[in-house]
DNA sequence: TCAAGCAAAATTGTCGACAGGCGACAATTT
DNA sequence: AAATTGTCGCCTGTCGACAATTTTGCTTGA
């Protein structure tokens, strides 16, 4: 719904969601509200206290590695598995165009958009892992992570290098060598964690405390 | 609640729950009885249709071993960091109780309840590892493995061998070794998951098509 | 000026009711 | 006899209202 598109942006973590407030705004009765907000609390953005609502999930640093360290297991095994079930060149060209979009977005400065289709990218593989749980596993992590790059001012210093080097894990998969694909996205989002974490560890020491 | 028992047993997969019925039986509004289906929802335990309802969620022997799977990353990687992070002396106490009472229960053939006690020895180690995510997916996954495996007669051949195989994992908490640890847990699920699926896929051909 | 207590406002949790959708069964047609 | 259509009943999705709880703001006293 729309309410996804308030929680990616506007609103800061902590913040009250008050279901009142939002059925006033839609026009609608508190129940589909009521449901939504569930929604939103199994997809991880929301909290809810009892008798007190919803709020946005806050997440502190180590917490978002633990997410990043989650995203790597589920991620690496995934990729393994694409190369184990043949599938590595069904899924090449969705990911080179999906890369392409990454190079284009990043020359715009389209930082948020451009992790948008990063995400799309790793979830491309693990879609074609042939591990339903690993999808599902993924999805929520991803709808995560898009919500704390988006409180991250410059999360990549260089985006356009970030994008290309998507292009390893592309090569990795032609291989066709499962442990070069594993080490390969291992690589890659142990880059990313890094410099994701960091950028937060850094808006929590300016802030104070969780974000 | 009383619900998260009647889906652990009475129920059977596919099987309809209205949530007008439940909210007839337990003499309360719909409201509370819909809240409630979210949660076990989020849990794994129940799907819903639209327009439909809730309905038990249906498992396939292929999904199953997804399951096990993903459980199999989750648990390698947290055993590892069990070791890492210098928790297992703190912890080992309580598994050996654990094993202690999976013991008892095998001789009493309380299969189910041993299995209950198995899930949170696997649990004590997640718990412990210091990464709150593994936590959260394991808990989902463990309600999903109780259901399903109390849909299975006879689940392992040898309940005290199986339980007695814990001691490995202690052993190997015990020698300090990251990667001693990470692949006793490695071979320990990987025994599990040959004989629930397997086991599963019996199942499947008995009584055709998914259980 | 500040703290504590109290009352009013706001918000959540729950309720019963109504409208719409879906499936099952019966009636009709081919 | 088989297939299609129409009808009925049950169930969900949504609504507005009330009760319980929390929050806020004000008053009162030191």
């Amino acid at each position: 719904m729309l309410t996804d598109a308030i929680v990616s942006g506007r609103l800061k973590p902590g913040d009250r969601v008050a279901e009142s407030v939002i059925a006033r705004d839609l026009g609608v009765s508190r129940a589909p509200v009521r449901e939504a907000g569930r929604l939103l609390e199994s997809a991880g953005l929301l909290v809810s206290k009892a008798n007190r609502g919803f709020f946005v999930r806050t997440i502190d640093s180590d917490d978002l590695d633990s997410l990043y360290e989650l995203r790597l297991c589920i991620e690496r095994e995934a990729t393994a598995r694409v190369v184990r079930e043949g599938r590595s060149s069904e899924i090449i060209p969705t990911l080179l165009a999906q890369i392409d979009e990454m190079i284009d977005l990043s020359q715009d400065s389209q930082l948020i958009y451009q992790i948008g289709i990063d995400l799309q990218f790793h979830r491309t593989i693990v879609e074609h892992s042939g591990n339903r749980r690993f999808l599902a596993v993924f999805d929520k992590l991803a709808s995560e992570i898009q919500a704390c790059t988006a409180l991250i001012e410059r999360v990549f210093d260089e985006p356009g290098k970030v994008a290309r080097n998507h292009y390893l894990i592309v090569d990795a998969l032609e291989t066709g060598d499962e442990t070069a694909a594993r080490e390969a996205m291992d690589y890659h989002i142990g880059v990313a964690r890094e410099a994701v974490v960091g950028h937060f560890r850094k808006l929590e020491a300016e802030s104070g405390a969780q974000v």
